[in-house]
DNA sequence: TAAATTATTTTGACTACTCAAAATAGCGCA
DNA sequence: TGCGCTATTTTGAGTAGTCAAAATAATTTA
């Protein structure tokens, strides 16, 4: 069984890679698991010995099988447990990302089932996050951002991809949620800006960088 | 932040003592935790230097009111946690004492007030055991047990003391749960026996032992 | 009262994880 | 072709928790 130290590990493994690029180097991996290169180096080394990973020194780090298969297990539960917590306690949109990163490396198998049904089976987690399936299959799919998508048409929100209670408390203020409608009304590349409006007629300006992070379909499909 | 290691030395320390005895030994703690004695004796010596708790060298140990508030604390998240998995995840009464064990360490006050209120602030778990309060006040009443109460009265069961999966599931079967009825029609003590009867009017034997970690009151009170 | 039994404590060692700081490799660029 | 920058790896050391086995204390028994 692994700890869940070797649990986070492996799910931002998975998280690092899930855009594109098969190599995750040691300097994002150490970024995102809050410790020094030179942990994140050793770690690495005793999960290559183990199994859960495919070390190239001085290149990066993938996930074998078994490491992929850990590393779903554990995203499935971050999410579901999200899910619960927004739709079945009520708790704050914004916050209930930290919960989530104790309570996926202490729930079991059997209870996290039980959830899901309870649940009704969602696809996604409430901020459009796609929940693998008990098999282990991500529903992954390529979406248009804020940041690049076309302008002036009608769009609908369907994930924000930044977990920190700042930006999805922003968010929330702002109405972008996933499932709310907008449309982009311009950008500035040079001044690294895009505006915005919502249904509500509001209008706002958002840093290229943000917008990126706000993934959207068009509205009629 | 105490660690789940520390909570879990404090958690027993306080159901070991519950009953009365104010010292508890290196080897029962040692037993309750699956851990040599030695390693109990090196623990409760750094615990007391945290001021968790007092140790009394050769004698025993018992909780600082620090100790015992965090103890509480996790006894609360434990039980209320059995209550949630039992009456809303409908999972079986038996086996909810390990998934417990485990989320109980990573569960926030905030989730743990929701699910308080989701489950209309619950005075004992399926066990029958008490919930501490918020504020640390646990409602400890001393009852009678199978064997030790009166014969051919009416009963009603308010606790079973034991946590094992097959003590559970045997008393599951027998239809010995909080809530039920039944007289204890005699008792063999040289045997180490004593005979019940359930209202299903169904006879019944049992281990003066067993017997004994059945709590019960009298019908009419 | 002394010997024997039992419980507790100490000692030395091990695993898992971490950091700070020095060593090394690979890269771009002159 | 070699210099310097940056990322990575190595090294040495520390913390938390654990065990096996030896040492010590307390209690029982004779």
């Amino acid at each position: 069984m692994p700890s869940s130290t070797v649990e986070n590990y492996l799910k931002h493994i998975l998280l690092l890679s899930e855009g594109a690029q098969d190599l995750v180097s040691m300097g994002d991996l150490a970024v995102a698991l809050a410790v020094v290169p030179g942990t994140a180096t050793t770690m690495i080394k005793a999960l290559a010995r183990e199994g859960y990973v495919a070390h190239q020194p001085r290149q990066g780090v993938s996930l074998t099988p078994t490491g992929r298969t850990v590393a779903l297990s554990v995203l499935r539960k971050h999410r579901l447990v999200e899910t619960f917590l927004v739709n079945v306690l009520k708790m704050d949109w914004a916050s209930v990302h930290a919960e989530a990163e104790q309570l996926e490396h202490s729930i079991s198998d059997e209870v996290l089932d039980r959830l899901d049904a309870l649940l009704g089976y969602p696809a996604t987690d409430p901020h459009g996050d796609p929940i693998p399936s008990r098999k282990g299959k991500l529903n992954f799919q390529v979406y248009a951002s804020l940041a690049t998508c076309a302008l002036k048409q009608p769009l609908r929100i369907v994930r924000i991809t930044e977990q920190t209670t700042e930006f999805l408390q922003f968010a929330d203020q702002n109405h972008l949620l996933p499932g709310s409608t907008l449309i982009v009304t311009g950008r500035n590349l040079p001044a690294g800006l895009a505006t915005i409006k919502t249904t509500g007629t509001r209008a706002l300006a958002l840093s290229i960088t943000a917008a990126g992070k706000i993934l959207v379909e068009p509205l009629r499909r």
